[in-house]
DNA sequence: GAGCATAGCCGTACTTAGTACGATGGCGCA
DNA sequence: TGCGCCATCGTACTAAGTACGGCTATGCTC
């Protein structure tokens, strides 16, 4: 019989996490089993567990491989700067795994990418001239708006344009008509006018927050 | 044989409904299932389907029901007044279902409650002088925070002093200690210091984002 | 008042999860 | 050559969602 598979390499608690993650890109958390994901790894259910403690674990290390994907708040600039390349970076990331937001915040054993993450973040605060009553605000404040915005965008059926419009169509035409005037306006109007993208929403957020950041830097 | 139950009411798809909310508040949604569910209803599983399709139906109207918690905005004050109320009361529901922040921007069937609110915050800005695009630059923001605070929030293990500390302490004596000096300097110097509330990150969050959209009223 | 339709209820069982337990098989070192 | 170990996997148990079909009591018709 000739080497049918080439010859799998061992599997490794590294592997299982990519593969996880990629897997829950494509069909979701919910719907992410180990029965799939061993299929996916090419291998059996069982041996995963060689790797893993067990599905939470799979869980806690996605995320936190999320968070490695996110850009670091760069150093040599003014903390605007960075803060705003990191806050697009966190929101680009978010978009390809759009599985992950409801969980950023709630796994109880952050990982080392976490950790560092948000060490990072801080740092930039802090020696930027914001106190740490001020630090906790802004991290408070910016992180809601890229969490909140990360979960409306994966709220959202399709950004792109056709879907969109057949999605509000069929809404439209379900809405009793005088019921619902400003839901209907907007969709009408605004979102399915050619050209509307939800994504320049989050840079006019973003910069609303940081100018009044920056406004309050002196007082606190 | 005496009566032994006191005659239950027949059940109803609010009752189900209700019954969901009020155990996924103690439970949590992802340990809800629909045995648990007959068991906390007094009745047995296949009951339930009796009166909504599936149990995806009843996660619609557990969220469309959460929606209707939320006040509505003022409509005889100021924009600033009847938008803050709404967000705060916002919050307050959002905490007392920790489970549902997630859900509510996903859902592909939005119930009555639901568009109502979303209508009733359009309006809102609509006739107070918010053009379409500023007005869905305002939804957008405002939403993105609430919502992503309250999934901030929700993933605190403890708002309150002493389990916070507590925690605090464990997570810091198992951090390596000079890898992270900024998560632990605020853990410790600012988060621990008692009297410290997560609260306060709301109200100033909400004001800063509010002068930010009363200064870019005129402009857009 | 007797018979029957119907709505609500639930017992049973099938399918798909997570994962415990123990067996297998191949590779490295003595 | 033989021993032991480690990654792998087969089997099976438990818990979930829910399809299917039968039971019961209410109340309507004549």
């Amino acid at each position: 019989m000739a080497a049918k598979s080439p010859a799998r390499q061992p599997l490794s608690a590294e592997r299982v996490i990519e593969g996880a993650v990629g897997l829950a890109d494509q069909i979701g958390v919910d719907a992410l089993t180990i029965r799939k994901l061993a299929d996916a790894l090419d291998t059996k259910p069982m041996t995963i567990y060689h790797h893993v403690a067990n599905k939470d674990a799979i869980i806690d290390g996605m995320v936190d491989q999320v968070y490695g994907e996110i850009d670091l708040p760069l150093t040599d600039t003014d903390w605007r700067t960075a803060i705003t390349h990191r806050a697009r970076s966190a929101r680009a990331v978010l978009a390809r795994h759009p599985w992950a937001t409801p969980l950023m915040d709630s796994r109880e054993a952050p990982g080392p990418n976490t950790l560092r993450h948000l060490n990072a973040v801080l740092g930039c605060f802090r020696s930027n001239g914001f106190s740490l009553r001020m630090t906790a605000h802004a991290i408070a404040l910016v992180d809601a708006f890229i969490f909140g915005y990360a979960l409306q965008e994966a709220g959202l059926p399709a950004t792109e344009g056709e879907e969109a419009v057949d999605m509000a169509e069929a809404m439209n035409a379900q809405m009793p008509a005088d019921l619902y005037p400003y839901l209907i306006e907007i969709s009408v109007d605004h979102v399915m006018v050619p050209g509307y993208d939800f994504g320049e929403e989050f840079d006019f957020g973003l910069e609303l927050i940081l100018d009044g950041l920056e406004a309050r830097l002196g007082s606190s």
